[in-house]
DNA sequence: GTCTATACACAGATAGAC
DNA sequence: GTCTATCTGTGTATAGAC
């Protein structure tokens, strides 16, 4: 029951993480949406920080379990699980479920920073990815200019490109035409080949 | 006097929307940062909103002069031309020059929509960009594949680019070097040529 | 753990004198 | 137009009863 309750606790804040990032989020909204009083919600959590922390850690261990599922594939090309991680985190971020916090907020790096699970599952995550890249490069289907972290750096900044958000909005294509445009986008370059 | 006043305000706005965000940034900073009292600031300008739009129309402004230096040479290539708009962009990000709003803040998305210098300003940014973008397509430069809008929010997203300020905070290469790389990733792609 | 009620701080905006 | 002083709303967090 009360992991239950947290848990719905945490799927409220990814939500409103995901559609108006940390500052405009309210603790008041979040605890409407849950159907309980501010106060309890502070039983669970102590601070705004925390339930930040909490929805990046989630979100982490979803990559993470992503992330599984492509390595049960030994034989795939790196090239082509990058791809698929990057699509995986456009997916999720046009489906609303990508929280996304502001680089900035130095109360909030502090927060996540000293969280052992979050940070625990960011290295985890960037040290596979990080493997995938450099036998990409070895292989030579990823620009062996670039450096790796480059190339993390880039990945990891699908999570919130603002280019899939204006496609949507205009309307003009099916959720799949934007992840297939972007992701051209990323890998291929605008030049023509 | 006054203009140059009001010129002072608007830096400062712009630069603590660069650092910080529309959010983040407060009027009495603002008003602290320009050494007059809050009150003399809302003389000039009715709300925080129209500050912000204040600050977004000079860097309209700014972008707009650029683009006319670019048209004064004629026997340009259209890609060279869109490479040094997104090179541009992506060295005022990195100088702390690049105001950047969240998309969803309504109140703020309203008093942009109403400002009419700012939207003739963009639409007219749009305009010479979406020549250039379907005449390097023509030319084979810009992969034919992309629709045009596609291709003008992926310049436009260069301006809110984390991987700029990731790279900067390695502190592991230069400007001109981050800057390369960012830019040979969204021209060339990731993938090796 | 859940609630109601409230403390506390801060930010946007305004009043009114000069 | 500039100032000091203030209003007002709102948001984070807590007190204390049950």
């Amino acid at each position: 029951m009360h992991l239950a309750r947290e848990d719905a606790i945490i799927s409220a804040v990814n939500r409103f993480l995901a559609e108006k990032g940390f500052d405009a989020m309210t603790v008041d909204e979040v605890a409407a949406d849950v159907g309980i009083a501010k106060a309890s919600l502070y039983k669970h959590f102590p601070s705004k920080e925390d339930l930040a922390a909490a929805a990046m850690v989630r979100v982490m261990d979803r990559a993470r379990a992503f992330l599984d599922g492509l390595q049960a594939d030994p034989n795939a090309r790196p090239l082509d699980q990058l791809k698929a991680v990057a699509r995986w985190t456009m997916e999720v971020q046009l489906d609303g479920e990508m929280p996304s916090l502001p680089s900035e907020n130095s109360s909030l790096r502090t927060t996540l920073i000293n969280n052992k699970a979050y940070m625990d599952g960011l290295m985890d995550v960037s040290e596979r990815l990080g493997a995938w890249i450099t036998a990409a490069q070895a292989d030579g289907s990823i620009s062996p200019a670039l450096p790796p972290i480059a190339v993390l750096y880039t990945l990891y900044a699908r999570a919130c490109d603002p280019v899939l958000g204006f496609l949507k909005m205009s309307e003009l294509y099916t959720r799949e035409q934007i992840v297939d445009m972007v992701l051209s986008t990323c890998f291929e370059g605008l030049r023509a080949r």
